[in-house]
DNA sequence: GTCTATAATTCGATAGAC
DNA sequence: GTCTATCGAATTATAGAC
């Protein structure tokens, strides 16, 4: 299914029919209904899937007993991780989640809003013990995950993909010095 | 037309049909098309009138007699501005440009390229004049973009908008020094 | 400018043979 | 599991009356 995520990317959920899928797999359209139910839980499946990796991974770093500093920079270097092994997948969480209908789209963004609640307490408790300077909670949490969300695209856009130990370091820089200069 | 870009933005361009655009404006589904010539025609004026402003605004700034990190502050400030004041126009910027077509596409894709060296530069620059740190120019230069992008959903997704001078010092703050420590 | 009616195509999905 | 054939609904867009 590796190929049609990457189909999906390119074209936008929406936008990719049946008939796409199914020519991609080298299958007349009648054939793909013998893996997946319907276009839509295929979208559900997918989002599902990589939904839960984050989670899991942010609970892990949650339950554990490292500082607020610490938990930031797990929760960066599982994040980058996560998206330099499976960026269509992280692509399609970031594109298309949109397309959920009804109350998968409801629990997909309650599902969401926890996760950014998780990366607000990190910050919150991270300032309460001066380990961050003193600053908006939400603008932080959103500046923070918005320093992370790009990233898939230098995997799925490119050849010469980054070496992730090195995006590390640069987006850990980024994210707790900035620039430079104040 | 401001409410049809709303009801694009919360169905997806591919998902909004032209009976959606039509219902929306009171009006039936073959009188729309005496305001505009086909759907795609519609989203191309979008995209290139929204795109035009970004661009207006940062060649400013680039011809300015700013220095590197006068420009950058300039280009956060005037950023978040159009953001604030647009921000159905930018989130349509952001997650539907995917739908243009050809050489719209190829386009619109160049124009983009365009507008993020012209950021790289700008940063390029402040490290020559040791006024930024020194670190990777392709992600520092994804990094400031990514601070700003997320801003529109804060003003299409809820009710209390947030202050637009206020979030500007915030998120520079963010871009220049980050959460506080390395 | 606004409508009714409809053309022409494309879509997701199913029936049923092999 | 894979196919051919096709259904029924939805889509963009147009023709032509008022």
């Amino acid at each position: 299914m590796a190929t049609t995520l990457k189909l999906i990317h390119e074209k936008g959920f929406k936008a990719t029919t049946m008939r796409d899928i199914a020519s991609n797999l080298n299958f007349e359209v009648a054939n793909v209904y013998n893996y997946i139910d319907s276009k839509q839980s295929l979208l559900e499946s997918f989002l599902d899937d990589i939904s839960d990796e984050f989670h899991l991974s942010i609970d892990n770093i949650m339950a554990s007993t490292y500082s607020p500093e610490e938990k930031l920079r797990s929760l960066i270097s599982a994040n980058i991780q996560l998206t330099a092994s499976k960026p269509y997948e992280v692509a399609l969480l970031m594109n298309d989640w949109r397309h959920l209908n009804g109350n998968k789209l409801k629990d997909f963004l309650k599902r969401r809003m926890d996760y950014e609640n998780k990366v607000s307490s990190i910050i919150t408790e991270g300032i309460k013990r001066k380990q961050f300077r003193k600053m908006d909670i939400e603008i932080a949490t959103y500046s923070v995950l918005a320093s992370l969300r790009w990233l898939y695209s230098k995997y799925t856009d490119r050849v010469t993909k980054l070496n992730p130990i090195e995006i590390e370091k640069q987006i850990s820089d980024f994210i707790f010095a900035g620039i430079g200069r104040i």
